[in-house]
DNA sequence: ATTCCACGGGAAAGCATGGACC
DNA sequence: GGTCCATGCTTTCCCGTGGAAT
């Protein structure tokens, strides 16, 4: 059934964009100065997740170096790359100025220098869930470089700038700013279309199920394709032919606890007894949990470290806590808590 | 009003790693 | 090779804050 996989896969961008026009007319507008050799403008794409801001973003920047030579270019995941260090190390990369630099004895001032010192060419560099960046200040840095050009993605504009000094504040409140908002079902089914149309095989799946998955996606994109390639991962394994309305509805849920079980995959194993203790729990405060935790670790890790551990993984999505202070209690998110917690 | 204690930010110590030097 | 040093990352220590219990 699936005949390109790739198409179905969550980083893949497409030829052309549906139902972002004005947004990729705006961003190139924003990029139009680099075909005359300099920087553009540094814009802000804000919107919910799965609305196509790093699609729009890719998109914009890959038709901007078909039309010309010299701009190279880098996407920067900020959620993976939190740190200054890492961040400014995946710049490099771009340039491929990281020889010799593997190691981490070299430190961040370098390394920004050598961004600095770089100018064969426009650099065009998105950095993506900016506002988990550690330290924002490396956006003044980089903003000051010259021919650097940014796009910077973010969920929100207050998450964003309320951290922000005031300094880096009236600097950036110039830039363009993009908001998305989400996909309409009709929107997400066209979306949709094209994936099936480019990636499995002809009548795999009728249009009316189509429209089933981009219901169940709540406006969002990414969510949409990944129960897509849940449902046609599932439908080969089963040997159909077609994706029935039976199979899209258990893939939703399981399309959820996939990226919900890479999630947890990444924790360390300190940090996934405590995210078993509190799944089985259900719901339970600060203290009975670092209590059960030291009876299960055989060397636990400080009370502080556990609380570093556990707004880690709330970061995650993967706990929410509710309450503050005293009554604050974690529990884990999503229904199917045991189910996806099993040990390890 | 007072005490208690969880929370979370910042400083500092500890750890792993790679380079420079001998 | 062996030793020392620099660096970023992780963990711990320390402490102010503020809500809850007494």
């Amino acid at each position: 059934m699936i005949e390109n996989a790739r198409v179905l896969q969550p980083e893949f961008i497409p030829g052309e964009i549906k139902h972002r026009d004005a947004e990729t007319s705006h961003l190139s507008d924003a990029l139009n100065p680099l075909l005359h050799g300099e920087a553009g403008e540094t814009s802000f794409l804000f919107g919910p997740s799965g609305a196509g801001k790093t699609c729009v973003a890719k998109f914009t920047v890959n038709q901007l170096q078909e039309n010309t030579v010299d701009v190279e270019s880098q996407y920067v995941n900020c959620w993976e790359n939190y740190s200054r260090f890492r961040t400014l190390y995946q710049l490099l990369d771009g340039i491929g100025k990281t020889i010799d630099i593997h190691r981490q004895s070299t430190p961040t001032d370098v390394l920004l220098e050598r961004i600095r010192d770089y100018d064969d060419s426009q650099y065009v560099v998105i950095l993506d869930e900016v506002d988990q960046l550690e330290d924002k200040s490396l956006l003044y840095d980089l903003y000051r470089i010259p021919n650097l050009t940014m796009i910077l993605i973010a969920n929100r504009e207050e998450s964003l700038f309320a951290p922000l000094d005031d300094r880096l504040h009236s600097r950036l409140s110039s830039s363009e700013r993009l908001h998305f908002g989400q996909y309409r079902v009709d929107e997400l089914t066209a979306i949709l279309a094209d994936r099936v149309q480019w990636g499995l095989a002809t009548n795999a799946v009728e249009r009316r199920q189509i429209e089933l998955i981009a219901d169940a996606a709540a406006g969002d994109a990414r969510k949409a394709i990944g129960i897509l390639r849940t449902a046609a991962k599932k439908a080969d394994r089963e040997g159909l032919t077609e994706i029935t309305a039976e199979i899209i509805d258990e893939s939703v849920p399981e399309a959820k606890s996939e990226l919900r079980q890479k999630n947890i995959e990444n924790l360390t194993s300190h940090q996934q007894s405590l995210f078993e203790i509190i799944a089985n729990a259900g719901e339970i405060n600060g203290k009975t949990l670092y209590e059960r935790y030291c009876e299960t670790v055989s060397s636990p890790k400080t009370k502080r470290t556990m609380r570093n551990y556990l707004s880690k993984m709330e970061h995650y999505n993967l706990i929410a806590a509710t309450g503050k202070t005293q009554g604050k209690t974690y529990k884990s998110v999503g229904e199917a808590a045991e189910s996806t917690a099993k040990p390890r």
